[in-house]
RNA sequence: GGGCUGCUAGCGCAAUUGGUUAGCGCGUCGGACUUUUAAUCCGCAGGUUCCGGGUUCGAGUCCCGGGCGGCCCA
């Protein structure tokens, strides 16, 4: 096995424990258990209660002990359920000596069940006086360190069940991220937005510019790829006639693993007739601004050591203006293509010949100012060139209807008045297409049915898509996106060995 | 992929320039204790120093290779 020393000892130690019950007729892993309260609701319920005083209240508890203060002839132990902790007074006079040594013999981490009376003690702890004690679940190995918790951190994210045992940030986290998604969702169905799944499996990998993972349907005999957005789907939901539809998609993208980077990440996408890109930025802030009050209450936050505040209105401003402003240099998608390369010399930016001063624009945004935008920004009008799925511009041909918002320096959002027009539809397919041709592999591909979609009519539409970790990640506080991750993609570990 | 860096008992950590039998806290085990709060007090046990090779009288420490992380960069 994968213990040895001391905790080997423990682990044999437990074991016997569980033979020694099973003797004597008592189950250690008992089928159920009726809860009258959780410990949460408990500390509520009897907050006015003063030390020293006893309820009248008989509950049933359960959890896991976590601790235990053994005074010989009265033992305090702290468990933990769901909604929060507790303390039992297991009293021997009150319990009976053998039930009192059963309890002294349980360990830490072990599930135990209760049943007392709600008091609080003179030091003023909540308690329940137990009249009665069953074990609920053995555990056999032995907790992390009860004040320090789990520190290594490749521990911590192979074992995520330990650390969310022993951490109390890591808990904190997790559930700012459950809040975050409840508030996505909440507000989104409360404005008439209906939920939808779609394929996670696609024939064609689009919606994105990134690499898929690829995989094999045996009885059809085709390939197939993980998808790396849900937008082609959307937007035909959008043709069918849903006016206002989102998903929360898991995606995929083979990419390299880093703090920013996990192989699967969510991204919530909505998709709403008759509106344009402006409508989507309002609904954006509100979206990051009702997710954060959830969360946390507040739209001030701390995130890599400097304040950022999430609060309505976010910056506007267009890719042009932001590169004037950070790197000092003038560009335009129709500029000559020898003065877009001859600034993109001067910040050492590396170009590919088949790259148009629309893609240079974007390297030079990249390069010098993204990274640099702190306070939330709307990144506004993206060169045509490099946004396939976005509609023309409405007032420059060269550039289209999208933004891109920024927090911290990073990406969080990126959003479009949706390309409804299925002839530049297939035009802009087909650049992609070429762009494959020489070897970019994120380039998208052509997606014949979902032209076919536009062919129909899509109508004026707005899309959105937000990048949930790393929301998370700014309202939590964290900068590793492993951190907003219950299971975050690792090296394999060597496979550790089963018991006995 | 590159640079820097980490891996020591179940957990959290220490070990001077390469030098005795690798220490400390928590937890475990044994003992005391009926209002504790990381309970306290006394005592015992627990180690493949990530793996493999090398240098050396002597390696947790130095060198080479490998594994798994972390930070920064591409």
């Amino acid at each position: 096995m994968d213990l040895s020393g001391s905790a080997a000892e423990e682990y044999r130690a437990r074991l016997s424990k569980i033979a020694t019950l099973r003797e004597s007729g008592t189950d250690p892993y008992p089928v159920r258990f009726t809860r009258s309260d959780t410990c949460g609701a408990l500390q509520t319920r009897f907050l006015s209660l003063e030390a020293g005083a006893e309820s009248d209240s008989i509950v049933r508890v359960a959890g896991r002990m976590l601790l235990q203060r053994n005074q010989g002839k009265l033992i305090f132990a702290t468990v933990r359920d769901g909604e929060g902790s507790l303390q039992l007074f297991v009293s021997k006079a009150v319990i009976g000596d053998d039930a009192f040594e059963a309890f002294a013999d349980l360990d830490l981490g072990d599930w135990v069940g209760v049943e007392g009376l709600v008091m609080r003690t003179r030091k003023g702890e909540l308690s329940v006086k137990v009249t009665s004690a069953q074990l609920l679940s053995k555990s056999l190995r032995p907790m992390p360190d009860k004040w320090h918790g789990l520190g290594d951190i490749d521990t911590r994210y192979r074992q995520r069940y330990v650390d969310l045992i022993a951490n109390d940030e890591a808990r904190r986290v997790f559930e700012i991220r459950f809040a975050v998604i409840r508030a996505f969702r909440n507000h989104l169905i409360d404005l008439g937005y209906r939920e939808v799944e779609t394929p996670v499996l696609h024939p064609i990998a689009g919606g994105a510019t990134a690499r898929p993972f690829e995989t094999h349907h045996n009885a059809l005999d085709v390939d197939l790829y993980l998808r790396i957005a849900p937008e082609l789907y959307l937007k035909r939901l959008i043709v069918a006639g849903f006016e206002k539809v989102f998903e929360i998609a898991r995606v995929f993208r083979n990419e390299g693993l880093s703090t920013r980077h996990n192989t699967e990440f969510t991204m919530l996408e909505l998709y709403e007739a008759f509106i344009d890109y402006h409508d989507i930025a309002v609904l954006t802030e509100e979206l990051i601004a009702a997710a954060a009050h959830a969360a946390i209450g507040t739209t001030s936050v701390e995130w890599d050591g400097r304040p950022v505040d999430l609060a309505a209105p976010f910056r506007r401003a267009t890719m042009i203006e932001l590169v004037e402003e950070h790197a000092g240099v003038t560009m335009h998608p129709s500029m000559p293509i020898e003065e877009a390369r001859a600034i993109c010399k001067r910040f050492e930016i590396p170009w590919e010949s088949s790259w148009g001063a629309g893609k240079l624009l974007l390297e030079v945004y990249e390069k010098t100012t993204e990274h640099a935008l702190w306070d939330p920004t709307f990144v506004m009008d993206y060169p045509r060139e490099v946004s396939p799925l976005a509609r023309v511009h409405r007032d420059d041909s060269e550039l289209t209807e999208r933004f891109e918002l920024i927090i911290g320096g990073r990406e969080v959002a990126n959003a479009f008045s949706e390309l409804n027009d299925p002839v530049d539809q297939r035009r802009r397919f087909e650049a992609q297409m070429r762009l494959k041709q020489l070897g970019d592999a994120e380039a998208q591909g052509m997606d014949e049915d979902y032209i076919r979609a536009l062919e129909y009519g899509l109508p004026p539409c707005g899309g959105l898509g937000i990048g949930v970790d790393r929301i998370v990640m700014l309202i939590a506080g964290v900068t590793s996106i492993r951190e907003v991750l219950l299971f975050p993609h690792l090296r394999p570990e060597a496979a550790p060995v089963g018991g006995q």
